[in-house]
DNA sequence: ATAATTCCTAAACCTAACTTTAGCTCAAGT
DNA sequence: ACTTGAGCTAAAGTTAGGTTTAGGAATTAT
């Protein structure tokens, strides 16, 4: 029992794993109930995280960014390799199927402000003939709770 | 006190409006502490709109489409006249407005997606030279609470 | 006149994505 | 050895945008 290190070279705390990312502890730890990380425990009792989940975390935080849920970049992370430290091919594997996706929300929302366009050359604006009102664009009903769409702030290229 | 009508011309009842409209009566109760539309009472207490308020919560209907928040929408609407039924072009003129935003959030989102097919090419993913990894694009920190970009499905043409 | 709707309020519940708080334990530095 | 900082869990709180429920009151239909 002399000197067994805490933290092995390839392991690494939540604190540190924090620094790297930018995410707060406390998210780490949620992300961590959400299944998008799964670190092993020390001795101790306290997190034990590979250097490969900085990129892990990196890459939910840019699909965040997209606008992904938690729970679709769940998913698309359980396309990469279990048993094997995630290659960067692999990551360019998965962050070309985000692309696809990214390219249908793009079109999606440039349809539906060539409809507004039209709308705003008729002046209708809200009744039954209006092409803004044919539910089949955009978000869908998916039971309770909260659907979006955009954010609710526009993107300033500087302050 | 023969015949008052309890329900006149110009006024309808929320599940007239619900009818009009497709929102749940609970929603437009909603709708109104938050500020969106500002119905009157009749003897008993119970909500009387005027016609145009269906018009107006379509307005908010669509907004919300496009991503637009209440808080957001709110303001937009505020800038309707107050004393005077909206014409169409008052309709019109908001809605240019809505279009830049939507603009505007097009094109952020473009440029985002251009990044990350550079960082296809480069298979970097993560690290501090990534260009994704500026957080100067995309929904910013706005206190505690979720922040969302774009909804969590990609739009289908059809079922 | 009475039954069936519709409407009312207030409060609780829901989801997503987290943060905060409370009360402890572990690890690191001196 | 001991103090401090970092970590732990569980539970409650937060925001947005609503829905659901409970228990009455007003309207409408017959």
């Amino acid at each position: 029992m002399s000197h067994i290190p805490t933290q092995r070279r390839n392991e690494i705390s939540i604190g540190t794993l924090s620094g790297r990312t930018g995410l707060a502890v406390s998210a780490i730890r949620y992300y961590e109930t959400q299944g998008l990380v799964a670190p092993e425990r020390n001795a101790g009792g306290q997190r034990r995280f590979l250097r490969s989940d900085i990129r892990r975390l990196s890459f939910v935080m840019i699909a965040q960014k997209f606008g992904f849920t938690l729970d679709r970049i769940r998913e698309v992370l359980g396309r990469l390799p279990e048993k094997r430290t995630p290659t960067a091919a692999d990551w360019t594997d998965i962050s070309h199927d985000f692309r696809v996706e990214l390219d249908a929300q793009i079109a999606a929302l440039t349809r539906l402000r060539d409809k507004l366009d039209g709308c705003i050359g008729c002046g209708c604006l809200s009744l039954d003939r209006c092409a803004l009102y044919n539910p089949d664009d955009a978000a869908g009903e998916k039971g309770a709770g909260p659907r979006y769409l955009l954010g609710d702030e526009v993107v300033k290229s500087d302050g």
